[in-house]
RNA sequence: GGCGACGUGGCCAAGUGGUAAGGCAAGGGUCUGCAAAACCCUCAUUCCCGGGUUCAAAUCCCGGCGUCGCCUCCA
């Protein structure tokens, strides 16, 4: 089986092949950090990690690159109500989004470059793009000439003619044309600003991220990712910068995630319906968040609403059940040992034939769901712990792939255990003495520390409450 | 106005030519002192609507309707 991946430059899948073998290079936008993100923010993060994660499954060493873009009209705006540094207050805000990541339980990309950080590489980007006539100063400010480039709007399908037709915002005489955009802005009074040889100023939004993408992983790279309100005019801009410079095909493979929607609606500050990572994070774990994401496909409109986080933790928690050990089992059926077995090839093969179908998340836990049943009915029908072990373990390797963590027990829960077994012990007489009272006493008391006993057909087992 | 995506059961959702995965919810049952969990059974003759192509369409084509995104900063 080989992975595909959707293009959205061909809008086709396609067999995916690294430009070198066993080594990936993937550029990912990140946040432009003037707020706190929010889930929608996340869902990106989460669906990227996943692609790295599964990426890694299959033997590539990936160079995963995230940007902060800490230079932006935004920040200065807020900053300068706030009446604060802007660059301080983009630090506060790329140290939150760091901490969600580990929250969230995403890999660390391997390197987080920032805007601030790479002026030279952008300052150096622009003189070479003017030195090719690509590009052109008025007064401290730079623009790329988008009719030099042929093949403009390749990526988001769209002529020059068309944009033009329906353009509704103001246009900046001093452009040759409407659609040109900006690489250089001239400092206007209490923005901060870099020396170049044009004066005073600070980069435009589009060029960072061709930039980063030089400085960090090359002229060209494998994926390269974002929301997929991002399509235009970010990527397609980045595509005729860089490749007007390098003249080369710059990325192998656009993926583009669905944008998260509250109600139908695009979540965004203006409409009120923020839900910040915090928020959902104070309320649920982690899991619950990239479980939602993992069921649906990672380039259509998720819907979020309350119905679907709860469906989502529930769904959870029947994956985790999974993990409960066996009880004092009686009898084994050794039918029921052969099935088990069988069934950890099949999910694993399963698993991997729908993650290779572009990533396709929901067809792999359709996957998991079917072996965890499977581990349920073996452990009612009284399999020995090696084999449920075995498959117990595969469905914790193939759920890490995805980057969930299930019920990892604290260490000091562990330490608990031989201590929780004496209960269940002494509770177990207590019921056979039909001391029920004190026998459910002992069942609520635990329960209130967190821990859920069920009597199952073979015996009593326990499980963490969240 | 232009460009693009999407519309599958009560909810979320997979499925791009061969006769509808999975999860949640619901109903019935097994087990159980009770509870919970687990397991078994039931739950879309049908995939927004109308045409067309085909032996065969949720899947392809045309036309509607609807939702969303982008065209201005946005994951």
């Amino acid at each position: 089986m080989s992975l595909k991946i959707y293009n959205t430059l061909s809008r086709e899948k396609e067999p995916f092949e690294s430009l070198e073998p066993g080594m990936v290079r993937m550029y990912v936008c990140g946040p432009t950090v003037y707020d706190s993100a929010h889930v929608g923010h996340a869902m990106s993060s989460i669906v990227f990690d996943v692609i790295r994660r599964y990426l890694e499954y299959k033997g590539y060493r990936v160079n995963h690159v995230m940007n902060y873009t800490d230079v932006d009209d935004k920040v200065i705006r807020k900053a300068n109500e706030l009446g604060v540094d802007p660059l301080d207050l983009a630090e506060k805000y790329i140290e939150e989004y760091d901490r969600l990541l580990e929250s969230l339980n995403i890999l660390p990309p391997s390197v987080k470059p920032r805007v601030s950080q790479e002026i030279d590489g952008i300052i150096e980007l622009v003189e070479g793009l003017m030195a090719k006539g690509y590009a052109y100063e008025v007064d401290g400010d730079v623009y790329f000439r988008v009719s030099e480039d042929e093949d403009y709007g390749k990526l988001s399908r769209r002529q020059l003619e068309d944009m033009q037709a329906g353009f509704r915002f103001e246009v900046d005489e001093r452009k040759e044309s409407p659609m040109d955009f900006a690489l250089w802005k001239a400092a206007k009074q209490g923005e901060p600003f870099w020396e170049s040889p044009w004066g005073k100023g600070r980069p435009g939004w589009h060029i960072e991220c061709s930039a980063m993408v030089l400085h960090h992983l090359g002229e060209q790279i494998d994926i390269h990712g974002g929301g997929n309100d991002l399509i235009f005019p970010h990527h397609e801009n980045e595509i005729a910068q860089t490749e007007s410079l390098t003249g080369k095909p710059f990325v192998r493979y656009w993926v583009h995630n669905g944008m998260l929607q509250i109600r139908g609606e695009e979540m965004s500050k203006s409409l009120g319906n923020m839900v910040t990572v915090d928020q959902f994070l104070s309320e649920h774990e982690g899991d619950v968040l990239r479980f939602l994401v993992l069921n649906a496909s990672y380039r259509a409109p998720l819907v979020f609403t309350d119905e679907v986080v709860e469906q989502a933790r529930r769904g959870l928690e029947r994956l985790k059940g999974a993990f409960r050990p066996v009880a004092s089992s009686v009898e084994t059926d050794p039918s029921s040992q052969h099935d088990l077995i069988e069934m950890i090839q099949k999910a694993r093969e399963g698993f991997e034939s729908a993650m290779d179908d572009d990533f396709n998340s929901s067809a792999a836990l359709a996957v998991l769901f079917e072996l965890v049943r499977r581990i349920n009915v073996a452990r009612d029908a009284g399999v020995d712990a090696h084999t449920l072990g075995k498959a117990q373990d595969t469905l914790r390797e193939l759920t890490r792939v995805l980057g969930l963590q299930l019920a990892d027990k604290s260490v000091a829960l562990l330490d608990a255990e031989p201590y929780i077994h004496l209960l269940i012990q002494v509770r177990e007489e207590l019921r056979n003495a039909k001391q029920f009272a004190l026998a459910d006493t002992i069942r609520d008391r635990l329960l209130q520390l967190g821990i859920t006993l069920e009597d199952g057909k073979t015996g009593t087992t326990w499980k963490l409450r969240r």
